[in-house]
RNA sequence: GGCGAUAUAGCCAAGUGGUAAGGCACGAGUCUGCAAAACUCUGAUCCCCGGUUCGAAUCCGGGUGUCGCCUCCA
């Protein structure tokens, strides 16, 4: 069945066709590693574990990389500001290096709690910076940069056209700018290569522009270039990277090979905190580590995300990640219930719902919908093993961990309450067990009575 | 000010020309010593106005609201 995948760069959903019929090619734009990552950041990488799971469902080997940004960059193109890690090093009394290393161990831990399959290649950029360096010599030598006093700049007025992906003209930007800026650069969209490190600078590397260090985006076109080669099939990233960086890079590649690097472009759009943006001024950058303390397990918010469309805004509220969470406990306890399942049911159902959620994740990830099929199996009346492995086969897209039976260790205190509950019920005792109930939900517990027994959970 | 999105039941949201997927919550019921859970049932004509069409949530025009970007940001 084909892929049909939305393209940033066309503006349309196109059929999709790898370069190479032996691997796919994708590049993510990866973190910048100076704080813990939030949970809005975080979409954008499940969005990307979607795309990396859909194209393994229909069969496709990948060789994806993605960049680790463990260099600082100025605030503003004006050579303005502090760059993020220095500001990081400076609040934390490390230095950059550290807060580099300490912050990348952090996301690859927050990648595996939301199970999130990590891209084959993951590079880190101060590790590439010869690999930069001749990126910028290239263009430089196709004519497509600029020297100025401490800094080397692309020329954007030498393309046929900047701002492909946005489609927004120079013109257009010039005139919509808010700010004046006041710099040595020949075009408001000019922006910066190659920087020569201040004094005080510590992040800087010898190169034949003296002690410098790289500009915003030629990390992600020598990397690219580097482990996808001069072209390849799919280009990700948030939303915002569309005007500024995504553009950037288009121009570096023009600048250096002579074309754009990716075929396809898909941009995540933003996740809305209760309807609004996220910020530290409202206090509502959450982080897993903040989902957790209110008792939520990552895997929920995996949940919640499959309820919207990669490409719409999705509003996060408590109550959406509350119901996230119910519905993935009785996902589960469906899987469950089909796996003892001993009727049968006809492949020819099972190839049925198959078809419709292949069509729903090939339609440009299709999630919300794809669910909808999930349920359709999950809720189904008929009992059987085989709805159960198909649940499973989901799974792989999915990447729910349906089969995983949460089993939490209860503390001893807790498990002597359970026993002389049992005890009490035994002797049809009601009072006594209501009072051991409401003592162990005291203790932030939840008590079931099934027919097979007492089923108690953490809160 | 410029640019771009979006507007579907209480909440999260699919659906791009043929009479509104799904999840959660609410309510009712079944079950149960009670409770919880589970299961079953129940809800919207799709921001407003106008147009195109046999037919529009879905296309076009005009409003209004919301959000984002234009400074780093997933």
């Amino acid at each position: 069945m084909d892929i049909k995948l939305y393209n940033t760069l066309t503006r349309e959903k196109e059929i999709f066709e790898p370069i190479d019929k032996k691997e796919v090619r994708i590049y993510s734009c990866g973190p910048t590693v100076y704080y813990y990552a939030h949970i809005g950041n975080l979409r954008a990488y499940l969005f990307m574990d979607n795309l990396r799971r859909v194209l393994r469902y229909n069969g496709y080997k990948l060789k994806h990389a993605m960049n680790i940004t463990d260099v600082g960059h100025l605030e503003s193109d004006a050579d303005e500001g502090e760059d993020k890690m220095a500001k990081a090093a400076r609040r934390e009394n490390k230095d950059p290096y550290q807060i580099a290393a300490f912050y990348t161990e952090k996301f690859m831990e927050d990648l595996d709690k939301l199970n999130i399959w990590k891209p084959e290649i993951i590079c880190k950029a101060t590790d590439h910076i010869k690999d930069m360096e001749e990126y910028v010599k290239t263009i430089i030598k196709n004519g497509y940069a600029y020297e100025t006093k401490n800094t080397i700049y692309f020329d954007t007025s030498k393309l046929d056209k900047y701002g492909v992906l946005s489609n927004i003209s120079a013109e257009e930007q010039k005139a919509g700018a808010r700010v004046e800026f006041d710099t040595e650069k020949r075009n408001v969209t000019d922006f910066a290569l190659w920087i020569k490190a201040p004094e005080n600078h510590i992040m800087k590397w010898d190169s034949f522009f003296g002690k410098c260090y790289p500009g915003w985006h030629i990390e992600c076109s020598a990397m690219s270039r580097k482990y996808l080669g001069d072209f390849f099939d799919i280009h990700t990233g948030g939303i915002d990277h569309i005007p500024i960086h995504h553009e950037n890079e288009i121009a570096q590649s023009k600048g250096c090979t002579g074309h754009i690097p990716a075929k396809t472009w898909m941009h995540c759009e933003f996740l809305l905190i209760n309807g609004g943006k996220m910020s530290k001024s409202l206090n509502n950058l959450y982080t897993l580590a903040d989902l957790a303390e209110r008792g939520y397990d990552p895997i929920v918010y995996r949940m919640f995300n499959f309820t919207s469309h990669y490409r719409n805004k999705i509003n996060f509220t408590w109550e959406a990640l509350d119901s996230a969470k119910v519905a993935l406990n009785r996902l589960k306890d469906a899987y469950q219930k089909h796996l003892n399942g001993t009727e049968n049911v006809e492949d020819s159902v099972i190839a049925d719902y198959k078809n419709r959620f292949l069509e729903a994740i090939n339609d440009d990830l299709n999630m919300p919908l794809a669910m909808s099929v999930v349920w359709d199996v999950a809720k189904n009346n008929v009992k059987s093993k085989k709805f159960a492995d198909l649940l499973l086969d989901f799974d792989q897209v999915l990447g729910l961990k349906l089969d995983e039976v949460s089993k939490v260790e209860l503390p001893d205190e807790i498990m002597s309450i359970i026993n002389d509950r049992k005890i009490a019920r035994e002797n049809k005792d009601w009072a006594e067990s209501d009072r051991l109930r409401d003592l162990l939900n005291e203790k932030g517990y939840n008590v079931k009575d099934t027919k097979d027994g007492m089923e108690v959970t953490e809160k």
